[in-house]
This record gives C-alpha cells, structure tokens and sequence, in this order.
DNA sequence: TGGCTATTTGGCAAAATTGACAATTAGCGC
DNA sequence: GCGCTAATTGTCAATTTTGCCAAATAGCCA
C-alpha cells in the first residue's frame, strides 16, 4: 500500500467519526447493539438522518448492520475505535482550555 | 460539560485530523520538529495549503508551533493521537476489504 | 534601509458534507 | 391481499471544507 493511499484511507475512517452524532452513536455501541430508532430518540434528528449517518459508519468499515424482524440493530465492529475517545479527551487536558 | 458538547468538541478534534495531508503531518511530526517549508516538499502542494493545514492542527489543540528565525517549527503536543493510527489500520484489518 | 526568504492571511471558486422532506422498500400481523 | 411500522434512498438547499493565487507580515543579512 503505496503512503499516499495509506492517508487517504486512515483519514476516510477518520473522517466517518469526525461527526458529533456519529461519536454518540459509536459511544452508545459500546454498551451493546442499538437499532436506527433508539438512536433516533438519542440524536433527536429526522430518522432519515440518522440512517446516513449510519451508513457512514458502516461504509467505513466501522460498524455493522444485523436484521431483525423490522427492525436493524447496529454493533461496533472494532472497540479500538473508543480508544480515540480518551485519546482526544487528553489533547483536550493538555491544552486546558478546550479550542481556541 | 453537557454530554452534547464532549461530543461536539471531540467531532472538532476529530475533524481536525480528518485529512490525508494532515495525518501525513502529525506521522511525520512523531519522529521530530518540521518547518512548513519541509513539510510542503513532503506534500507536495502550495505552502499556503500547508500553512493552513498546520493550523487547522494548531487550532485543536493537536500540534504547536515555535519560532526559530525565519521558519515555524511544528511538533507534535498530544503523541497519543498516534494511537489511533494503529486503531484505523485495525480497522482496516478487520473488515479486510478497504472501504465499500 | 532594502532585498530576500519563510510564513500567514484575504478572497474566491470548486467540491464535499449535512439535514430535512418526500418517496420507496422491507417485514410484520390481520 | 391490506395497513402499519422501521428503515433506506432521491433530491435539494444551506453550510463547510479545500486549495489556489495574490497580498501582507515577519525576520534575516548585507
């Protein structure tokens, strides 16, 4: 994999999480499966929202997608994923004072 | 701080390295100091392009900057955030394909 | 001081992202 | 089959991001 494509692909599965939404929905996972209308009351956006953001997350290869009667239950494929989350949460205690 | 706004600010921080140009910078930024003007041999675009990209990182928090003579030398301010390398290329392992 | 280099900033056009509404698809139970 | 709910997809306007050129700023050295 030449370098190139290597920041490109890092910053396409990046750029799934850069969303305020997505990360709730990716810290709800943790917990376990959550299907598209819970994390409609969550986001507390349109439905149709909620799934792009979805499909997102799943085009990334971040989460999947199980069918249930009518329903579709989303799970986190990689938890590594939620090491990110202390991670910012650290830059943020380094530069104290949140963005400038 | 509101649970809204711990994922706002870390879709900023995210955002902030959602970028092939910039994850190039903060891979490069882990072994030691760069000015821009290496920096933009490395990526190959205009200087104000990288200029701006530094502070996009600088912004959030991510990177600093110091003054030596004529150049501006970034470095790296959170290592951490190399971390996530390691956890998007899990990604990648994980579901195999690259993205969809 | 003036010329030179390194960097940042203003402005702008092209491209990508976001989010809503409406329409469509899929699966349930009657 | 029909009606109902859950979810996805088409379309579109508003916003944001990106990247270039040109202009401005800052620090060197003669």
């Amino acid at each position: 994999m030449l370098e190139t494509d290597k920041y490109q692909y890092m910053a396409e599965v990046i750029k799934a999480m850069a969303h305020s939404s997505r990360l709730l929905i990716l810290d709800k996972l943790r917990e376990r499966e959550y299907c598209v209308c819970e994390l409609q009351e969550l986001i507390g956006a349109d439905m149709s929202t909620v799934s792009r953001h979805l499909a997102v997350l799943r085009n990334a290869g971040i989460i999947d997608s199980r069918k249930h009667n009518n329903q579709v239950f989303y799970s986190l494929l990689c938890p590594c994923v939620l090491d990110i989350f202390s991670c910012v949460m650290e830059v943020r205690k380094q530069n104290g004072r949140g963005l400038k």
